[in-house]
DNA sequence: CGGCATTGTTGCGCTGAGTACAACAATACC
DNA sequence: GGTATTGTTGTACTCAGCGCAACAATGCCG
């Protein structure tokens, strides 16, 4: 459950057999060549030689193989008061992972809507995180669902964007600005 | 899966013994008393008096229940070519009903997340309808993407608030009008 | 009246995600 | 060497959702 616990192995009992990245591997490698829906968390966890109950002490759902780096960046978001004008810096270090790699191979994963259903998911969370910021800031409860949904938006449609255009070639932080500033009216005009 | 189907029996082979109202009723009865989790397929379809398969005869999931309506006005809403002026038509004729029902009731029914969940995806399916169709008027990608799930953040606001004032209190195409005019200095900036 | 196509209903078996939990293994610490 | 801690595994379970073949009830047409 904890990150990077593997390194953190100061207090100890066992150490860990496995790690986070060989099932995210394993994971990755047969949605490639079997497609998402058409690979089994069993099948994951036989590629990666451990136990299947082992899957879910690293994952809480097989999507979260995708997701979970993702969302421990909104728990960060969260944890620090889900500020506005703190969004630009979510993509601040934001390196190319399973995720990104999900939406570059969407098509060879055959991951069909299952994408669109997690992105919403996330869009909903952020979205939800900065409404709750822009109504103790004293705007009103049905201006800031719609304000704060509209910036959940903005951070998923440049995290797909960025992803799909070869996570690398174009700059995170960049296209995350870019995506912000359509919303700067919006501000502008609800201060 | 044709609405109405039982109403426009003129052509016919064995009539319907149950009705989606029934097997309707029969789910949220059970979700008021029970939690909507703690209810299982099974339970619906035993005290509705049909068997089990028949459940998905009328619903293609147990979520359903709730959102069956509100998807037939997003798949007209899409038909109609997902123009943004016309969304302010999407509250037309909204009745209360089991979706309005579980957003009162969303604490009784234990819901927890899964309204959020299910919001968040007709919020992007409203998005991702929206931003298609503002790209084909030639706004740029990633400002469609923003500007489209805004508008699907939106109308599901605007239900939701309208469904927790007690859905006849207020009326749903002012309060609609009012979640959408938030969103106007985005469409005046992006023309 | 009697077959026939059509449509709805039911039962059954199955896959696969996710949960719970107890048994067991490997480490650190004392 | 014992003990607490932490990780791993096996097993059994619930439940959503899918597929499908058998069966029932209707209208139609001869």
């Amino acid at each position: 459950m904890l990150p990077y616990a593997e390194v953190v192995s100061i207090r100890a009992g066992r150490p860990r057999a496995s790690s986070r990245e060989t099932i995210s591997e394993a994971a990755c490698e047969l949605f490639l060549e079997q497609g998402y829906e058409g690979t089994s968390i069993t099948d994951i966890t036989r590629r990666a030689g451990v136990a299947r109950s082992s899957f879910f002490n690293y994952f809480a759902s097989k999507s979260d193989v995708f997701w979970s780096g993702f969302d421990e960046r909104i728990d960060a978001f969260e944890a620090a008061g889900a500020r506005v004008d703190a969004l630009a810096t979510f993509a601040d270090g934001f390196e190319p992972d399973s995720l990104a790699l999900a939406f570059v191979n969407a098509d060879q994963m055959l991951l069909g809507d299952e994408l669109d259903r997690e992105s919403a998911l996330r869009r909903a969370r952020i979205g939800r995180a900065v409404s709750t910021r822009l109504r103790a800031d004293g705007m009103g409860a049905l201006a800031a669902d719609v304000v704060g949904a509209a910036h959940g938006a903005a951070v998923l449609a440049a995290v797909e964007r960025w992803a799909r255009d070869g996570a690398g070639r174009t700059r995170l932080p960049a296209v995350l600005a870019e995506a912000l500033a359509v919303l700067r009216p919006l501000l502008v005009a609800h201060a």
